[in-house]
DNA sequence: TTGAATTATAAAGATTTCGTAAAAAATCCC
DNA sequence: GGGATTTTTTACGAAATCTTTATAATTCAA
């Protein structure tokens, strides 16, 4: 197996949303995801996966379509209601309807089971890989700030800025959509997960620390511009 | 077939290339994509394919693994250096090791010979509607009036304008409604709320303070234009 | 032309939203 | 286990925005 991004797993695991009622079945797969440096979280129903979904934020859900309480198809449409990093389908299910349904409703990808574990890890890797760097971008430069992606490493005017987990998170978000207005809620719900999406004041506190970091007056910022009662803006 | 961006589509076909050696399929998968309304390329050979995906810089690339010329996976590798939209393999082989390989090398998905052509089709809506879903900004131009309902930025002659929360908001409902007369009511109910209806006065303040900002001459205002007794109209 | 109705503008409260500091809780790392 | 780091809460002053009030300007019909 060859991970062309080494380092993003070792300091940072990825986090993957298993939604199956099969206990065989999850088992398998978090023993192969977690030796392959993934951190796993398990749902058997569609309820608890959407509710895990919403508190983990996982980099990526792996959804059955045989649910026993509800269809993995509404499931499928319920999470991209907000979640827009990758989900891959898995089921027993071979026929064309099912796989176009699925692909047509936001999958990102439909493997039929049984799967080869070899051929599914290397779809995860190919997924998350994608999402996390949307324009293959590996370095963004905005202004005199220079973001890694790769190695989340964040520079100043070739200065190596130290930041916590959580801040790098944010700042990577918001260099990622430069110039775009992000609102609290979709900051929210992008680092923390759905259900923080009300918890406006972590963003202040976060957004505060980032400032002292990188910005020249953090009194009079420059980056990080305030778009009062919607949400923040980076330049 | 459900297409979202319907307008997109319309106005600019996505443009396919293939990479096939085998005209049979070729053929095949010409008339598919056509009849769903995308733009055509073909190669045979990995040679051809290359030139062709440099001079046209099409959408999406589907390649076929087995060419005479040279490999699939270094065309591929090649493909990758500079070409960063979906490349989708076909390929007669189905062994785990290959499918592996040319995922870790950049694929965006692999499908193997023979396929279900809704299935490809299905796959292939899917990768360049991840693709394009970067750069869908809708902007709205009114004149000296630039509108980015995505990034909710306005700019007049590309200065960026500093508006609050509520002043956006009844600009942008304005500019969606250019040339109409929007009544008092409607506006004060689509911006506050249905029990905000008879607040005519908040409407007054906040068209004036747009006014100041929009206006080149806010005494004699060109672009919100008062109608008496009625409501107002952008222009 | 006049005057009532409507609209515009300014400015003073009222309210909401923001920023900061610092304590408490949780997590990480040796 | 225990110290260091990071995240989550809490509290409060500052800033920005919204609402209200007052008054001036404009419109339009008789």
């Amino acid at each position: 197996m060859n991970f062309p991004k080494t380092q993003i797993w070792e300091m940072n695991k990825a986090e993957v949303l298993i939604i199956d009622d099969e206990p065989q079945i999850r088992k398998l797969l978090q023993i192969n995801l977690e030796s392959n440096d993934y951190k796993v979280v398990q749902a058997s129903t569609g309820k608890e996966g959407l509710i895990l979904s919403a508190s983990h934020a996982p980099d990526l859900i792996l959804l059955d379509i045989g649910l026993p309480d509800k269809s993995g198809h509404d499931i499928l449409k319920e999470l991209r209601e907000w979640y827009n990093k990758p989900i891959i389908i898995l089921s027993v299910q071979d026929n064309e309807i099912d796989i176009i349904s699925a692909l047509d409703n936001g999958a990102t990808d439909y493997l039929t089971k049984p799967f080869r574990t070899g051929e599914l890890l290397a779809r995860i890797r190919s997924a998350i890989k994608r999402s996390q760097n949307s324009e293959n971008d590996i370095i963004i430069t905005c202004g005199d700030i220079e973001i890694n992606l790769v190695a989340r490493i964040v520079k100043q005017n070739n200065e190596v800025i130290k930041l916590t987990s959580t801040e790098y998170n944010l700042l990577a978000l918001f260099a990622k959509n430069e110039g775009k207005v992000l609102t609290h809620q979709y900051l929210l719900r992008e680092i923390w997960g759905y259900t923080f999406q009300t918890e406006t004041q972590y963003l202040r506190v976060f957004v505060g620390t980032l400032r002292k970091k990188i910005e020249v007056n953090p009194n009079n910022p420059q980056h990080i511009i305030t778009e009062s009662g919607v949400g923040y803006r980076f330049q």
